[in-house]
DNA sequence: CCTTGAACCTGCGGGC
DNA sequence: TGCCCGCAGGTTCAAG
């Protein structure tokens, strides 16, 4: 489900909810997700204290005093709630985290896709989980001549490209579509067949559409989080994910000839696309 | 190396 | 109402 920018905005969430807070207790209520979680995580937790939490790719770092790392992965269904100390505990909350300031935060994940380790820091790159990771897209490690490089001679197309965390991290399956929407370019396009002027409006549009779902978090939730404490999801606008048939926004031609939004699936998953407005 | 497809797991909505 | 199907925002592994 989460990809950057609502794993970003989970931690802008949690940074604003627990700064300076130590663990007083936490729960484990199974010993796995889709990988075993540490032995004894309650013990080795309880007493350390939040230095700063960021991410990596989608991966939710919580530095903690002691000089360890919690790794967390939202998985498709991870959600991580705030609440207070006597809230229940719900159906799928697999990790509780109580907090000296009275916060409590619930790490719930229907599927169990998720992933929770517990990392020395100075250790942190050689995870294997860090081991293959690409660049970060909204840094100066994607430029023009990244891309190009990175493009040339692959004949994969390049929607399976963009979502490939081997190559660039935290675009997952929605915003993938939607910035070979904003770009123009068509999700079966093979890599090595798009032009200059297109790579260019693909580096453009990546960051643009990762920038403003960041933005759209922070700003309509104000301190990233929704009334019943969930953090991370919000109202965004999409233009073309799960749109099929639709029109899209940008669009003044006839749906009742063009079908409206295409949806095609590739590498075993769904790709939507205007056939108007992008080639 | 590459590409494809299945697997992990639960829940939801649609069709019958 | 229930049952069966396909689908879901991620990642990994095996096989060709």
């Amino acid at each position: 489900m989460p990809e950057l920018p609502e794993v970003e905005t989970v931690c802008r969430g949690l940074s604003k909810a627990l700064k300076n807070a130590t663990i007083t207790a936490v729960e484990q209520r199974r010993a796995d997700l889709r990988a075993p979680m540490p032995h004894n995580l309650p013990r080795k937790l309880k007493g350390q204290a939040i230095t700063a939490i960021d991410r990596r790719a989608k991966y939710i770092q919580i530095h903690l005093d002691g000089g360890s790392v919690l790794l967390l992965h939202l998985g498709m269904s991870g959600r991580m709630v705030i609440g207070k100390h006597d809230d229940q505990t719900g159906k799928h909350d697999h990790l509780v985290f109580h907090f000296n300031n009275g916060v409590t935060v619930r790490f719930n994940d229907p599927r169990r896709f998720g992933l929770c380790d517990l990392v020395n820091a100075q250790r942190i790159q050689n995870h294997p989980w860090f081991a293959h990771l690409g660049i970060e897209p909204l840094t100066s490690a994607l430029t023009l001549d990244w891309l190009r490089q990175a493009l040339r001679g692959r004949k994969t197309n390049i929607k399976t490209f963009l979502l490939d965390q081997r190559r660039i991290v935290g675009i997952g399956n929605i915003y993938a579509s939607e910035a070979l929407y904003r770009a123009g370019i068509r999700p079966t396009r093979s890599c090595g067949s798009l032009k200059p002027d297109e790579v260019t409006r693909l580096v453009t549009a990546i960051r643009k559409v990762l920038k403003a779902a960041i933005a759209a978090g922070g700003s309509t939730l104000r301190d990233y989080r929704k009334a019943d404490g969930e953090l991370g999801y919000f109202q965004h606008q999409f233009a073309v994910y799960d749109r099929a048939g639709m029109a899209c926004p940008d669009c003044t031609c006839d749906i009742a000839k063009t079908g409206g939004i295409k949806r095609v699936t590739q590498g075993g998953r769904s790709s939507f696309y205007c056939a108007t407005r992008q080639s």
